[in-house]
DNA sequence: TCCATTTGTCTATTTATCTAGACAACTCGA
DNA sequence: TCGAGTTGTCTAGATAAATAGACAAATGGA
């Protein structure tokens, strides 16, 4: 259930941006049932105790981001959920793959550290084992769901900075950029899938039972020298990975 | 570096508390030297570009929340790194030990799921082997800065609603109460205090090195009922374990 | 067709947030 | 002691957010 209450006046948040944030994470979890339509303007504005044009505001951000759609005379409802669709082709950047498709993008870094590379890390990396390299845990969301969870492994000399740089810049290609790489492609690829761990459930705000595809990918420099080796976990049921052109 | 820009007008978010925010952040990122002396307020509107009166609302907050102090004539500076003291003797609830000390605490849900209990936690909830436990993986943060990370066991029957009643109230005390438990007991506890392993710092923000102190409790009704087994890491440099009175 | 229900649009008013400027009060070093 | 630099306080006005009420326009079922 929804708590009634929960919205805070005069905490330097607007009204209606807290109450579009609390249904946005109310049509996340699903709460709207099957069909998806969402209770009418007056009783959401009874619900949060504000008025009809602070609830419509809410709403219109929504509408905005593309999460729920308004008919005149027959209601509101949540629009059926987006599968994103990631290229994951030879040169296509993440970033880019998505144009178009999204308004708000988000990159966190859930951990960070250094580590003398294993075997198996150092040999996609072209490095001596034990040779320290960089660990970054990331999660990835669009509109505010999050859509993948990474780790991603770089030679921690030439890449100290990385954490930082995508920790401010919220990209991982901005983050090359500033670190002097303006290219890259995607070298390897191999993908598989299965059941998310209760890990990637927590991160990815998954269901127990729902299932994830790991892609395991080695970018490099245009030239070919490895660059980062990722393993990454798509929520398969908000995702589709795609190679070439879209279908439709 | 703190980004010039950043704060967005008409984005439902009031500037002075997106201020707040950033200030905030970069306090916490030691961003403000050894002194912690922070810029004027002059300076501060030249870099957010807006009025002197707006960073002085965000500066205000910031004092309410006890993160910074203020003197005329002299200037802004942050307050030395609190060291939250907990209390850990028998009746006291943790939010209630730390009433005073701060402002804003926050628990956020990092995982939560239910799995058949390994004799190790069905020994001490009293529960037989393999009866449902839910686990709840919780971070605790307060004024913004994380102080522990726990793992926290109930029997999963009787506490099913536990993990969404503590992401709505945002604490344990207030879903114990709405789950019907009205007092608790702290039965037992056990200390120690080891590295911080790499996911304690990634989700409590820690360096490579720093020190937890691991408290393993359980909680009873006052009859001596088990109701909760929890496994707590405290960022040691952060907090303070006390029983009895505070020292000073 | 008619009617209840729902979203869309308009006007008016109040409250919160932000800007602008002036000056007082205080601290610290020259 | 003086003055530069800082925070504290006040007034006034502009802009954004929220409330209130009324009615139009579309939908879907009776």
């Amino acid at each position: 259930m929804m708590p009634k209450d929960g919205i805070d006046r005069g905490s330097g948040v607007a009204l209606w941006r807290q109450i579009a944030d609390r249904l946005r994470q109310a049509i996340v979890d699903g709460e709207f049932g099957t069909d998806g339509l969402m209770p009418g303007e007056m009783a959401l504005s009874a619900r949060f105790a504000v008025n009809r044009h602070t609830v419509r505001a809410a709403l219109a951000g929504l509408v905005e981001e593309g999460l729920i759609e308004t008919v005149q005379g027959r209601g509101t409802r949540v629009r059926p959920p987006k599968r994103y669709s990631f290229p994951i082709s030879k040169r296509t950047r993440f970033s880019e793959g998505l144009a178009g498709q999204i308004r708000e993008r988000q990159v966190t870094v859930i951990e960070d550290g250094v580590l003398a590379a294993p075997q198996t890390v150092a040999e996609k990396l072209g490095l001596a084992e034990g040779h320290p390299v960089l660990r970054l845990v990331l999660v990835s969301r669009v509109d505010g769901v999050a859509l993948s969870n990474s780790t991603n492994y770089f030679d921690a000399q030439r890449f100290a900075a990385m954490a930082e740089r995508v920790r401010e810049t919220g990209s991982i290609t901005r983050a090359y950029r500033d670190l002097g790489v303006e290219d890259y492609i995607r070298r390897a690829t191999e993908l598989t899938a299965r059941l998310a761990d209760e890990r990637e459930r927590g991160l990815l705000d998954l269901k127990p039972g729902a299932v994830v595809m790991e892609a395991r990918a080695l970018n490099a420099t245009p030239e070919g020298a490895p660059l980062q080796y990722a393993v990454t976990a798509f929520a398969a049921d908000r995702v589709t990975l795609r190679l070439g052109d879209p279908i439709e």
